[in-house]
RNA sequence: GGGCGGUUAGCUCAGCGGUAGAGCACCUGCCUUACAAGCAGGGGGCCGGCAGUUCAAAUCUGUCACCGCCCA
């Protein structure tokens, strides 16, 4: 099947220009902006198969929709991507300048930025493409440069000298959320910091030896009775000489190493927070560069971490002052970006104190305002919300948006416009990339402009994305909503799965665990592979299941080539009034796409997409294609209504599988436009529970004949006779007669019975022979079935407290099962005796 | 250390108070004129352990075990 053609089909036909003047009710999604950088993988095909299928099914059901398409700058990820090429070239992006530099990161953006969003054509999203935006575009730096402004006016930006996680692989500073955790065996090193007064020594352990040259103290637990007599005198620090405090803080755990820190301000975040508390000087040992300050002197300035710390150790053995080393796991911040070991070190950096923004976005998701689905994720969220920390905004890159700030001297000028005056010199940084993500859902729409856009498409609806994006992205973007549009961005916020490798193991290309979804989109469709993701997400974690993409596939081809025996018996779609079911098997199909319209409509909203896709997947190959068309064959049904349930099945899978419907809904006569701008699809009235329940028992014995033939090897080319005893088949009695290959007519009590839920039933095939043994068999079973069921609705009947507690409804039921299986077990022993003669 | 999720058929997962479900895999039979990427029939589970609540527990509560994730 040839689907890129509908691609330009869906584009060429408008529908995907959102007007925001048309006066429909609106309904909008802004895409999580994925990064130009990126390449499509499964999480955006799962994440984007997601939100089509919403945009699609509102779309058809005639809602105004926008789905807001646009890319993200991405920071590091492209600035590293294009000192990369420079790297290639011989170049450094320091030769080229600050304008050379980004000069060349447009160049590339041009040619690679379109890359994702052609792939997501490809998957069948149906974004309004023309109006694409990117974080970086005119008039979206204008939004992130105002708010930046806004923020620092109200006293929200600060810049401080702080403690930040370095990248010495970047040469920035990059967010609590950007460092990952990883377990590393070091070295515990034992040090012996002697007394001030020489009375004896004191013995701390560190795994950063090197890092001893910025001690400014050492502390001890308060109640530790060891060291009680110690607090308030000095120590002496090895190698340099310097006379460090003995201090008493609660963080120190006594029971660790000897109970005695050294305290490095600089250094490490809890000893950082420490010397606040105790007013320590903070003497800074490593640099931006990542190597040891001038300031240590010559025999150490200019190492590595690691080349001083093997020097320091070299020294404290020389001097006397080094006890002890051992084997130590613990876990170290390592860089999400460049994967280098993060070296926490103070710098004067911008920050966002997030403490007043929150206290509304907290209060939205508590108050309901915006609702998390699965609900759980709420609870991550406010608890993250309630002991947020400052965010440092500032990155030390080039690539992004230029901090509106400008010094001279000791002054500080922050602006939307260079300030008046000569000698001014603007902030070399940029913006951390998420403040940029955090205004999308309004920059995007035109604001700070009052714009059309605007006002009917916000709030959007829904963002949909992954649980590790919650503070990243959905947090941030409800907090600056909240602030500068004085409401949420969106009311529900979907978490989707995260789809694992087969082996649950993190999918990532540098394990060589990931799956290409466009590889899964060439060997077997988009719709199929957008089919398999919506099938195997869930509420959780999933593992990714090729099996599921080829069951997509096989829906598929059932659709395909349902269509084609449906048009081949002259089914024609387009009727102007809805056609009246002729038969009986008609009426029981409309009442099935009855309710699976009603259950799917329901399932969309509540983000239920497995069972969105479980469902369309069960009325295609088990109701429409297995029983409603075998009984079109047999002239059961009518083509008429075949064709037009067919089109609101068509309809009703479109939004999962837009490509298949869309070359089927060509193929039928009478069939007009696009599937894309169909109506919804129509219930075709209300539920037919008599036509249900004929249906019910005519599947039933045409099944019970058919295990009967299975059993005893008759083919089903071989009519049987049969003789129905109380079970009802009403008008379906014909279509009975031909789906089971039988003749009706009176039998003797030789027949073979088969019962039924209501009714029986008996059979014998034209020659009498059956296999006596294997009967013998199955009736036996069966009847210890019948025993045990009836035992057991026996002993609930029985239990009086069953009696008075249960709902009344369900006593009855039970009586009533007594009652058939009584009658049942009757049929059944009669059966034994007459197969035992 | 704190929190969250998971443990159901060989595999991947639904179900979340009223007698265990799906897809795949497996077994048997069919090239039935839309489809063998198909059709029909079938086998397979003390729902992680223990204790409790309830007339009734895979489903609620507690606890233990193991697996995973997040935050420190």
């Amino acid at each position: 099947m040839d689907e890129p053609r509908w691609v330009d089909a869906w584009e060429h036909s408008g529908a995907l220009r959102a007007d925001p003047t048309s006066g429909k009710p609106a309904y909008s999604i802004a895409i999580p902006p994925p990064n130009v950088t990126g390449a499509l993988h499964m999480g955006h095909a799962l994440n984007n198969s997601i939100q089509d299928v919403l945009i699609r099914a509102h779309r058809m059901a005639g809602f105004e929709t926008l789905w807001i398409c646009g890319t993200d700058h991405a920071g590091i990820a492209t600035q590293a991507q294009v000192e990369k090429a420079l790297t290639r070239e011989g170049l450094d992006r320091r030769e080229l300048g600050r304008e050379g530099f980004l000069a060349r990161a447009w160049e590339w953006r041009e040619e690679y930025g379109g890359t994702i969003i052609g792939q997501l054509r490809r998957l069948g999203a149906t974004l309004d493409f023309s109006r694409e935006r990117f974080t970086l575009d005119e008039g979206y730096a204008t939004a992130v440069q105002r708010a930046f402004v806004d923020l620092y006016d109200k006293g929200h930006i600060y810049r401080d000298h702080y403690m930040v996680n370095w990248d010495p692989g970047l040469g920035s500073a990059i967010s609590d959320l950007e460092v990952e955790d990883r377990e590393v065996t070091d070295a515990l090193i034992e040090i012996a910091y002697p007394l001030s007064d020489g009375s004896g020594e004191l013995i701390v352990a560190t795994v950063r030896p090197e890092t001893m040259l910025g001690d400014t103290a050492v502390a001890v637990h308060p109640e530790d009775e060891r060291y009680q007599h110690l607090i308030g005198t000095t120590c002496i620090l090895p190698l340099v000489g310097r006379e460090l405090p003995i201090i008493a803080d609660e963080y120190v755990k006594p029971e660790f190493g000897t109970g005695c820190l050294k305290v490095t301000p600089a250094h490490d975040p809890n000893d950082f927070d420490l010397a606040r508390r105790h007013s320590l000087a903070a003497i800074s040992v490593i640099g931006e560069d990542g190597l040891i300050v001038a300031e240590m002197g010559q025999r150490y300035a200019g190492l590595s971490p690691a080349e001083c710390s093997a020097r320091i150790l070299e020294d404290l053995a020389t001097s006397g002052n080094l006890r002890g080393s051992a084997p130590y796991t613990h876990v170290v911040p390592f860089s999400h970006r460049s994967g280098r070991r993060v070296e926490p070190l103070i710098s004067l950096q911008w920050f966002c104190d997030m403490k007043r923004l929150a206290e509304p976005a907290i209060r939205a998701v508590e108050t309901g305002q915006v609702n998390f689905t699965p609900a759980h994720w709420a609870g991550v969220y406010v608890r993250w919300m309630q002991e947020i920390r400052p965010w440092c905004l500032s990155r030390q890159l080039w690539w992004g948006h230029q901090l509106p700030v400008w010094y001279r001297g000791e002054q500080i000028y922050v602006g939307l416009d260079a300030p008046e005056g000569d000698g001014w010199v603007r902030d070399e940084d940029v913006l951390d990339t998420w403040f940029s993500s955090g205004l999308w859902p309004f920059a995007t729409l035109g604001w700070p402009e009052s714009t059309d856009e605007l006002a009917t498409f916000y709030p959007t609806n829904v963002l949909s994305t992954a649980r590790d994006i919650i503070f990243l992205w959905v947090a941030r973007m409800v907090m600056l909503g909240i602030e500068y549009m004085d409401e949420p961005p969106f009311s529900d916020v979907y978490i989707h799965s995260v789809i694992q490798a087969a082996d649950g193991r993190r999918m990532s290309k540098s394990l060589g665990t990931g799956v290409d979804p466009l590889e899964l989109i060439a060997e077997h469709g988009a719709d199929a592979l957008r089919f398999g993701l919506l099938l195997m997400s869930s509420q959780q974690d999933v593992r990714f299941s090729a099996e599921k993409i080829r069951q997509g596939r096989q829906l598929v081809t059932k659709i395909w080539n349902a269509t084609r025996l449906v048009v081949g018996r002259g089914g024609r779609a387009g009727a102007a009034t809805p056609p009246v079911a002729v038969t009986p098997a008609d009426r029981w199909m409309a009442s099935r796409v009855t309710e699976a319209v009603e259950l799917c409509t329901q399932l969309i909203s509540t983000y239920d997409f497995s069972r969105l896709a479980d469902v369309l997947y069960h009325l295609v190959f088990d109701e429409y294609c297995d029983w409603y068309l075998e009984m079109l064959k047999r002239d059961a049904a009518t083509a008429e209504i075949a064709g037009d349930l067919l089109e609101q099945i068509l309809a009703l899978v479109h939004p999962v599988m837009p490509f298949v419907t869309e070359a089927c809904w060509e193929q039928m006569p009478g069939a007009q436009g696009l599937m894309l701008l169909h109506a919804p699809p129509r219930a075709p009235g209300a539920r037919d529970h008599a036509a249900e329940q004929m249906m019910a028992t005519l599947q039933e014995a045409v099944t019970s004949v058919r295990a009967f033939r299975s059993r005893h090897q008759i083919s089903p080319k071989v009519a049987l006779a049969a003789q129905i005893d109380g079970a009802d088949f009403g008008d379906m009695l014909e279509a009975f007669v031909s789906l089971a290959n039988v003749e009706i007519g009176a039998l003797d009590d030789d027949a073979q019975v088969l019962t039924l839920t209501r009714g029986q039933m008996r059979v014998a095939p034209p020659l009498g022979e059956v296999d006596r043994d294997a009967e013998l068999g199955r009736v036996r079973v069966e009847i210890a079935r019948v025993e045990k069921e009836l035992a057991r609705a026996q002993s609930m009947l029985s239990n009086d407290r069953f009696l008075s507690r249960a709902p009344q409804d369900l006593v009855a039921a039970e009586r009533e099962k007594v009652a058939r299986f009584d009658t049942e077990l009757v049929v059944l022993r009669e059966q034994i005796e007459a197969l035992g003669t």
